[in-house]
RNA sequence: CGGGAUGUAGCGCAGUUUGGUAGCGCACUUCGUUCGGGACGAAGGGGCCGCAGGUUCAAAUCCUGUCAUCCCGACCA
């Protein structure tokens, strides 16, 4: 028999199927590994750090352009495909409607929301560049400005509400530093949807009807996903949750109850910190403490809890107003910071956005001009006449307290004195408590606000997706209004919805797989079934594949036949490393007309005919889809 | 941007300390044997040693600069 080198005999014979998830646009393409451009790798790729990416390089899913840019092979391409496809369907059954906007905007636009100075500026994430006519534009990042703008235009009633309007492609964001394949990149695909409404309650309940169709689009691409509380950041907006992926290789650490009632992210997290050890009230001194700085070094040299001392944090915000606030945040010694707690306190008391937050150095001071400061003696009654003559900065301190140094009766504190702490001190003795904020970072261990019996727990996640109402923060910035029932001009009410396609696709890789390879979840692989054609020299062998690949074909099942005239070995190390879910393995059995069938993730193995196979195949694919 | 590291064949690496004109494994090509878990043998092809300067008779190797990539921190789907 004659082996054909490679199969120039593409399946263009495939019947028109409407499936579950496929729509009309999406034929399926069932492939002969010959011709399928299958490049493995066989080492691990040195600049890839986790699993999911390892095997996204190794199977030949992805390969990097640049840093933080990647193409998306035809097998990385059928995956994003049958995602972008479950995604539809869901948001279609929801009620919205798609589109595609462009990716290029206008400055303007950005301007008048005032997002332009923010996300360019500085560690702006907007790539922008200038046309030949000089004008700004931007690539965008997220598509607020240019939906609202539309919205505005072309919503004029009341009756025209609600509306939910969506779109999938690609982002831009020029990441700090991208990471982890398509985890973090700068280029990547997203879904973001964008509600309209007339009032609050009706945002509310198409926001809770998505949390809905998010879990459900989850649930069919066959992750294990859920919803946290969540900050809403630079994007704005009221609540917020988003969907995690738990993985030990997540970048957001969670925090969640035993009781599962209650789930954050850490960065919105909120908890009831330990009970301090209380100091005896005793009459306030200032004692001598050289070379105690830091918290642990002042407790081990005076016999103190760390939560009976009062740390005092000096920061610099940098304003997008251009203002330069410096910052005292007292906090208990036992406590973090929470930055995105501050900066949100920070947005609210100032009005205007923070672009920056860092700690104050002895360089800063040079800088600006300022004689030295006493760094590790600093007390929360630091004086604002320490800033006279600054450059730069605002000439007094924005003081903050956490609720948990607030509550304080009696404490150590610095004593605005090089080597010298206050001891027994009180907030009357240091001119009283600072404004009162909810400011540290609540950790594993603390004791949960809806229950102080429960206690939180931590564990990472990959943020696939997150929902924000947005309230009317940009229709009313770019004047997006429509007429409500008594005549009356008013801004819309907001929702925005996103989903990283790309990233749930590599998360899908992160939670599924094993040493061998990938274990794609069966709606998502880029093939339903693989079918092994042991001994390619064995002519019963190729008739026996070629048949069983025909017929699944024939009922809609998207199929990939190994004709490659590899060896066993090869063809079953590539399989599992590729991770089609279903193995069909045409080998020694083929003489009495029977092949093997494989569970790749249980690695279960049965030997049946051709028809047990097809019946069994056809059951787990079709029953289990939706 | 700060801290750390690395750039040598498609992939993984050695060679750099002590300068002498490039090597190993995998992959690729051809032939033969093999054929159910990344086969074996033989013969091949492929390198501006990241880039630019400099030192030197001579630079992958030493010096200076520069670019890129990755890891740790500040941003986010």
């Amino acid at each position: 028999m004659v082996l054909l080198k490679r199969c120039h005999s593409f399946d263009y014979d495939h019947p028109f199927l409407t499936r579950c998830y496929l729509p009309t646009s999406f034929a399926i393409w069932s492939m002969r590994v010959s011709c399928l451009m299958l490049v493995t790798l066989r080492d691990v790729p040195a600049d890839a750090e986790i699993a999911s990416h390892q095997l996204l390089l190794r199977g030949g899913y992805i390969r990097r352009v640049a840093s933080g840019v990647y193409a998306y092979m035809p097998l990385m391409w059928k995956v994003l495909k049958k995602i972008t496809s479950i995604v539809e369907q869901e948001m279609d059954k929801a009620g919205s409607l798609q589109t595609l906007l462009p990716q290029l905007h206008p400055a303007e636009m950005w301007k008048k929301s005032g997002r332009w100075q923010s996300y360019t500026q500085g560690e702006g994430i907007m790539f922008h560049l200038k046309d030949r006519q000089g004008r700004d534009l931007g690539l965008g990042p997220t598509h607020e400005e240019v939906i609202t703008t539309l919205a505005g235009e072309l919503i004029h009633s009341y009756k025209q509400l609600p509306i939910t309007l969506y779109q999938i492609q690609t982002k831009f964001r020029d990441e700090i530093r991208p990471r982890f394949g398509l985890m973090r990149s700068r280029e990547f695909i997203m879904k973001d949807a964008y509600s309209f409404h007339t009032n609050e309650e009706d945002l509310k309940r198409t926001y809770k009807n998505m949390n809905a169709t998010y879990n459900q689009i989850f649930k069919s691409c066959g992750l294990k996903a859920f919803a946290v509380d969540a900050d809403s950041g630079a994007i704005g907006g009221a609540a917020s949750q988003e969907f995690m992926v738990s993985a030990s290789s997540g970048e957001d650490l969670i925090l969640s109850s035993s009781d599962g009632k209650y789930s954050a992210n850490q960065e919105k997290a909120v908890s009831k910190a330990s009970e301090p050890v209380l100091l005896k009230n005793k009459k306030p001194t200032t004692i001598d403490t050289p070379n105690q700085k830091s918290i642990s070094e002042l407790c081990s040299a005076q016999g103190l809890k760390p939560s009976q001392i009062i740390k005092v944090l000096l920061l610099i915000a940098i304003l997008e107003n251009g203002q330069e606030q410096p910052l005292i945040i007292s906090l208990r010694g036992d406590q973090d910071l929470n930055e995105v707690k501050l900066t949100n306190a920070l947005t609210q008391k100032l009005g205007t956005g923070v672009l920056k937050l860092s700690q104050i150095s002895p360089e800063n001071l040079n800088s600006q001009g300022l004689a030295a400061w006493p760094f590790g003696s600093i007390g929360p009654d630091f004086q604002d006449s320490m800033l006279k003559g600054s450059k730069s900065w605002a000439k007094s301190f924005l003081r903050f307290a956490d609720q948990t140094a607030a509550e304080l009766n009696c404490f150590f504190c610095g004593a605005n004195l090089l080597g010298k702490h206050k001891a027994f001190a009180n907030w009357a003795l240091l001119g009283g408590v600072p404004t009162t904020l909810d400011l540290r970072k609540a950790k594993s261990g603390d004791r949960c606000i809806h229950d102080q019996n429960e206690t939180l727990e931590e564990k990472r996640g990959i943020e696939v997706g997150h929902i924000f109402q947005l309230g009317r923060k940009y229709s009313e910035a770019l004047k997006a209004r429509f007429t409500n029932e008594n005549g009356a001009e008013e801004s819309f009410w907001m929702g925005c919805y996103g989903i990283g396609i790309s990233r749930l696709a590599q998360a899908a890789v992160e939670q599924n797989h094993d040493e061998a390879g990938i274990c794609w979840p069966i709606s998502i692989a880029p093939y339903q079934v693989i079918i092994v054609i042991a001994n390619m020299q064995d002519p019963r062998q190729v008739e026996l594949g070629e048949e069983v690949y025909k017929n699944l074909k024939s009922v809609g099942i998207d199929a990939l036949l190994d004709d490659r005239a590899e060896r066993a070995g090869v063809k079953f190390k590539d399989a599992d490393l590729i991770g089609v879910p279903w193995r069909i393995v045409v080998g020694r059995d083929a003489s009495n007309g029977k092949f093997e069938l494989v569970n790749r993730a249980s690695k279960e193995t049965q030997v049946m005919s051709t028809e047990e196979v097809l019946k069994k195949i056809s059951s787990e694919i079709f029953e289990n889809r939706c």
